[in-house]
DNA sequence: TGTATCCGATACAGCGATGTATCGAAAGGC
DNA sequence: GCCTTTCGATACATCGCTGTATCGGATACA
């Protein structure tokens, strides 16, 4: 964290350009990826000089890291509250739909994780935050799944819910990747679907 | 490419030193991350001086780029081998242990590989290259899962087995995406073949 | 409104990486 | 083994970015 001191008085203001800097980093890092961004241009980007960030953050990484954070809480909220919506039933179409909104519409936030997930994936620290979110994301889902157990049997092989929950980020991200490439969103969110419907459903489910 | 010229005589020593520069790229890459190297890092881990690089390439991009060519070429081919080895059963888990033995061991090469989708993802032509690699491998599957239909039936929410063999490269990069963040080969071998078994065996699968 | 504190703009020093131009040495053809 | 061509080491000019130190204006609080 920028100068530490024991009690510090913070203005408005400095809760503003904090804001303005991650929001301005957000774009740019997302238009040219992390490695390819230097801290002036994130000033630039948000109309302040390098004088504001210094004041706000030690470096990029650890702009990057907040950045990370704050988005991913973001997310996570919106996932657990998009997949509390639904009632007992398992509707897999339904519930997909309603979660691709919120994990896949957003292809810049998919270029920026991937970014982070790059960056973490040679830091076990970092490494160590990335792990907490897809937790956090894989409880949401499992709570899901765990309200429909009874009515819907699960497959065998992935053994239990949290096995299931696994299967289905595993797919979220298989799905992201090839989303990347193609930059194709409905048809990322049909395929996904499909995905889905053949981890889930013990095999013969309903097609369409 | 280098120095344009209509006939030039290729040394034994040129091809070296690109080998070279390209092996010991792809340990700085794999170490730090494409973004956080300098050309300068490339040269001195290979034991050369820049002039030598400048040679070769034209930037860093280009030798990325000449990099992951030639990696996904070999990698390719060991798939396709690896898939053509076995008969027509569809012995999911062992064919799922060979392949893996190419496409987990080695996580420095997942590590490179996702620093080469970010920047695709960021760059149509590369992409296309990238895409370019990806179908091939899911041709190598398609082949492979072909030879088997008539003996196990494929979920038909996937449609085909172009389906299919796009669900088993979604299954790998899912699997990768965890991997590349634990760390633990073991697992993701594990989790990927009970992942493959439960997309290709119609749900009723052989649990282990 | 006055005053103490905080914030962010500006100026500066310096590093590290880039790309080029040059030249001696290695390699290949004969 | 000679001579031409190619390769890669070295030296140099330069640029962009970093981090710090300083200072005037903004902000909070009484």
């Amino acid at each position: 964290m920028a100068v530490e001191q024991t009690t510090r008085r913070v203005t408005k203001r400095r809760v503003r350009t904090r804001a303005n800097l991650l929001d301005a980093a957000f774009e740019v890092f997302a238009a040219k990826g992390f490695g390819r961004v230097s801290i002036e241009e994130v000033c630039e980007a948000a109309g302040y000089s390098r004088g504001a960030f210094y004041s706000n953050f030690d470096s990029l990484d650890e702009l990057f890291f907040a950045l990370y954070r704050q988005r991913a809480d973001l997310i996570a909220e919106q996932v657990a509250e998009a997949l509390a919506l639904d009632g007992p039933e398992l509707d897999v179409p339904a519930s997909v739909d309603r979660v691709t909104e919120v994990l896949l519409l957003d292809v810049d936030w998919l270029l920026v994780k991937t970014d982070f997930l790059v960056h973490a994936a040679r830091d076990p620290a970092v490494a160590h935050t990335l792990l907490e979110h897809r937790r956090r994301l894989r409880r949401a889902i499992e709570d899901r799944l765990g309200r429909a157990t009874g009515r819907t049997a699960l497959p065998a092989v992935l053994g239990g819910v949290d096995g299931a929950a696994r299967a289905v980020v595993a797919a979220y991200d298989g799905v992201t990747t090839q989303l990347l490439l193609d930059k194709d969103v409905e048809r990322a969110r049909v395929w996904l679907g499909q995905l889905l419907t053949a981890l889930l459903t013990d095999g013969s489910g309903t097609p369409e």
